[in-house]
DNA sequence: ATACACCTTAACGCTGCGTCAAGGTCAATG
DNA sequence: CATTGACCTTGACGCAGCGTTAAGGTGTAT
């Protein structure tokens, strides 16, 4: 198929101007110019113009491109293959992108607290495929992913009311497993009213409270050494004990 | 928290020209100026520059943005909202040319056939929407989604062999039809084969066939009325025969 | 006191087109 | 066959949104 500029242009959703332009600063030249001096355009060209809008899309200028698709090494396919990579690094900026409007919103109403940081989370391009080579993967590995990672959002998403609360919970969790590693009972009052609180305490992290998840995470406090180091210090064998008692307290037992 | 130029450039991931740029053109102007002619921006100031940084990656120009986040019922939840909404239809947008990529791909490979039109989808704004409301609600609601729409993608994707040796299998499909209509039996030898011609008809449509989606196919031939219509072409009631065939064929009964 | 990292205003330059202006071409129409 | 209307041409100016350079003041640590 052979077309002319508007033709060409309105194929590919551009203007006009904007061909002429490409073919006057060497972009994109026309197979051919007719008779009356009418620029026409064919298959290759439309290959080439397809290939420069991927470019353009992708923000690069057009001397770069110009370069790129004319150098006598270029690889069609290859680049292609390019185009798809930055598409999808452009695809997760929007998302996070997304993520900041939702956040905003919640924040504007008051639900949640927000950084200054956190308000231009998205606007900046790169530098977080690093951070998410270097950090995500060994924390996400250890962790067990969406769930852990949900939560630490949520914490730092609190305002700071809601967060001296869970401070509060927080402490009255080890005050109150401190009496009941006392008794040594994890299946008595005192370590049952422990799980209790714990529940409570979780429940500010999470938006839904599962049996399963409770003892999945009480486990979690005898896997991890970080958790464990965390409740040990109460009393050696701690974590162990609230994990027993958690059991108890959900009727789970893996 | 207070911000120089270049403090709050960094956070938010833009230039300290650009910041000096958007104080003389008045867009976004310093909470104060310090003793030494510093800039110095406050909290307003940072939710401001926050909105015109979505505005500005929504394409909106600066003049236009001054006059919207300047105007005095400017609603900041109201904005987001709609930033909401424009990024997922950029997000829509980007998942086309995603998709555009991947089939250039394959057709750069050889693997599948593809117009001039196609090569541009997604790099044109708009109008898409349209298109989904007009025509897509009521011709995926009486086909069922998915598979209908995943076979229609295909068959498009087609390189011009095998898309003639689709018609050659279809028209052998309606030729043997017709000769098995003739014998009124939709178990005899002559109506099986046509069933296994129909299903080899099929298998260039779908990626995987299971013979509860070929039965599933036959009886859609008698309860819509375009596909009763074409079929019933040869002879009144043979889609109804082909379907009995195919229940045969298939051993599915529904 | 000097070095260094900030800040300021002022000015010019660049990209990627949009937008006239002034004119030729082409097919259908009265 | 002349006119109309939708195309095409080159040429030129204009504009947004900064980047960049220049020439100089500020702040504080050594």
């Amino acid at each position: 198929m052979e077309y002319t500029v508007q033709g060409l242009a309105k194929l590919a959703g551009i203007s006009a101007r904007t061909l002429r332009y490409y073919d006057e600063i060497g972009l994109l030249k026309p197979a051919r110019i007719n008779a009356s001096g009418y620029r026409i355009y064919g298959q290759k060209e439309i290959e080439r113009l397809q290939q420069i809008l991927f470019y353009r899309e992708l923000g690069v200028g057009l001397e770069k491109i110009s370069n790129i698709v004319g150098a006598p090494d270029f690889s069609q396919v290859k680049a292609l293959r390019e185009h798809r990579e930055q598409l999808l690094k452009k695809r997760k900026q929007l998302n996070v992108l997304i993520a900041n409007v939702d956040k905003t919103l919640a924040w504007a109403e008051g639900r949640i607290s927000m950084t200054d940081k956190e308000k231009f989370e998205g606007f900046k391009q790169q530098m977080l495929d690093d951070n998410e080579k270097k950090y995500g993967q060994e924390i996400r590995a250890k962790y067990g992913d969406e769930q852990v990672n949900k939560s630490y959002q949520k914490l730092k998403n609190m305002t700071e009311e809601q967060f001296a609360e869970v401070e509060k919970l927080g402490s009255s969790v080890l005050a109150a497993l401190k009496s009941a590693l006392a008794t040594g009972d994890p299946a008595g009052e005192l370590a049952q009213q422990t799980a209790d609180l714990h529940r409570q305490w979780l429940s500010y992290y999470w938006d839904s409270y599962t049996k399963e998840a409770h003892a999945g995470v009480a486990q979690m406090y005898v896997d991890d050494e970080r958790f464990t180091a965390y409740y040990d210090r109460i009393q050696p064998g701690a974590a162990a004990f609230l994990r027993d008692a958690v059991f108890i307290y959900t009727g789970v037992n893996k």
